[in-house]
DNA sequence: GTGGTCTAGACCACC
DNA sequence: GTGGTCTAGACCACA
């Protein structure tokens, strides 16, 4: 799986790497059980710092999606756990109310909310 | 216009300023040619700090959403178009893509995501 | 509150440091809404890295006891919110099943667990 | 003597080793004077690494329940005494003060940290 | 070789 | 002055 940050970009590089991998998952170009590079290895490859790398693997962790093991390495979670409890739902639909609300403020209409909601969906491949 | 500020929210006081004035433009509650309360008033008025107040105003400025006059004050620019380029469509489209790849990763569908946006936007209608 | 770290623990320093704090909240020693020292004040106080602060002061935000704000600093939650619903009942049921295990298999009973946590209450000044 | 690891717990495979013999040792299920699998044996039926299985046999035998003999192999010490010194002891009481800590930032109270103990001593009369 | 912890010191955004 | 991020480089425990 490729991986590019964008080092101007105004985004953390750790949230990059964050939302990389989260895309990555999303997509099945990492499967579950699927061993990532070592910290040092993904610092050295991105030309970044070990510690920026494991703050996003560590993050990942606690999200659930990575499994981080000291001597083993780290692994896609084996249970990518499929969260759909309701208070689950209720914090996606908070962060979906964010988006929202900011195109509210800038006069998006919720007709080009649906265009741009529909384009994410292609871009993601038809699944 | 009322204007209500969350200093516990993660957002920076002056970007949620500059929100709920963009958001008054754009809806209406600020109209073109209006004057707006001066640096000290406002923020006095909303108990922050006047450098705060400040910066939000002139980045509206930059906006081309405000007029700043040495002599008349701050007033909504007369000719206001709040439009975004495209460079912003962008970047939202990137924070629906992040909302949308959490839900891929915790299996929730399009439907459910469609559901949850249309939910969203009735909850928006009560305002 | 006074701070003392032991460097030469087996336990992480920015363990020590959030059980330290989680102390002083339990025992009033740090009130709701208190203010703590800045990190890098704390830091040069305990003779200790900014960094390793920080890491303390970031996780008791995650576990919702402090409030991290960018400029305003860190204080004490205002509402240590009393978490007792049953999921969270039951991670605290498995914290106590692991000590428990581990009396089991060196040998020591109930009744010096019984002991030994009538202790804990007791050096925790009987309330 | 069955023995079971968990290679995703936290705990490291040697202390999970360790803890299990000392279990079953406390417990009748390890007399004194048994003569334990070799290294390569163990490790190989618990499909971990011959290094993990010396490192934890050899702790045991500094910690005097385990004897290590060229010829015979290992054995459990004749004169084994499960018992644990105060330092242990206070090891122990400094897990359960972190328990309680958590609790009392909790809201949760002595007479439900009671409970629950008689819980999970109940749960355990269940093996 | 794997991740975890800690230090030292830099630059940035926000107020 | 506040915390956040990133880098560079060191030592440790574990397998």
């Amino acid at each position: 799986m490729i991986i590019r940050l964008d080092v101007n970009s105004e985004e953390a590089l750790y949230i990059q790497l964050m939302n990389q991998i989260k895309y990555g998952v999303a997509n099945g170009y990492l499967t579950p059980g699927e061993k990532l590079p070592s910290v040092r290895g993904l610092a050295s490859e991105l030309g970044i710092n070990m510690h920026t790398v494991s703050k996003a693997y560590n993050l990942l962790k606690d999200e659930g999606i990575l499994v981080v093991n000291r001597s083993k390495g780290v692994t896609v979670s084996e249970s990518v756990l499929i969260r759909t409890d309701d208070a689950y739902l209720s914090v996606l639909k908070k962060k979906l109310e964010e988006v929202v609300y900011e195109c509210e403020v800038n006069g998006i209409s919720k007709a080009e909310v649906d265009e741009m909601l529909a384009e994410v969906y292609l871009d993601l491949g038809g699944k």
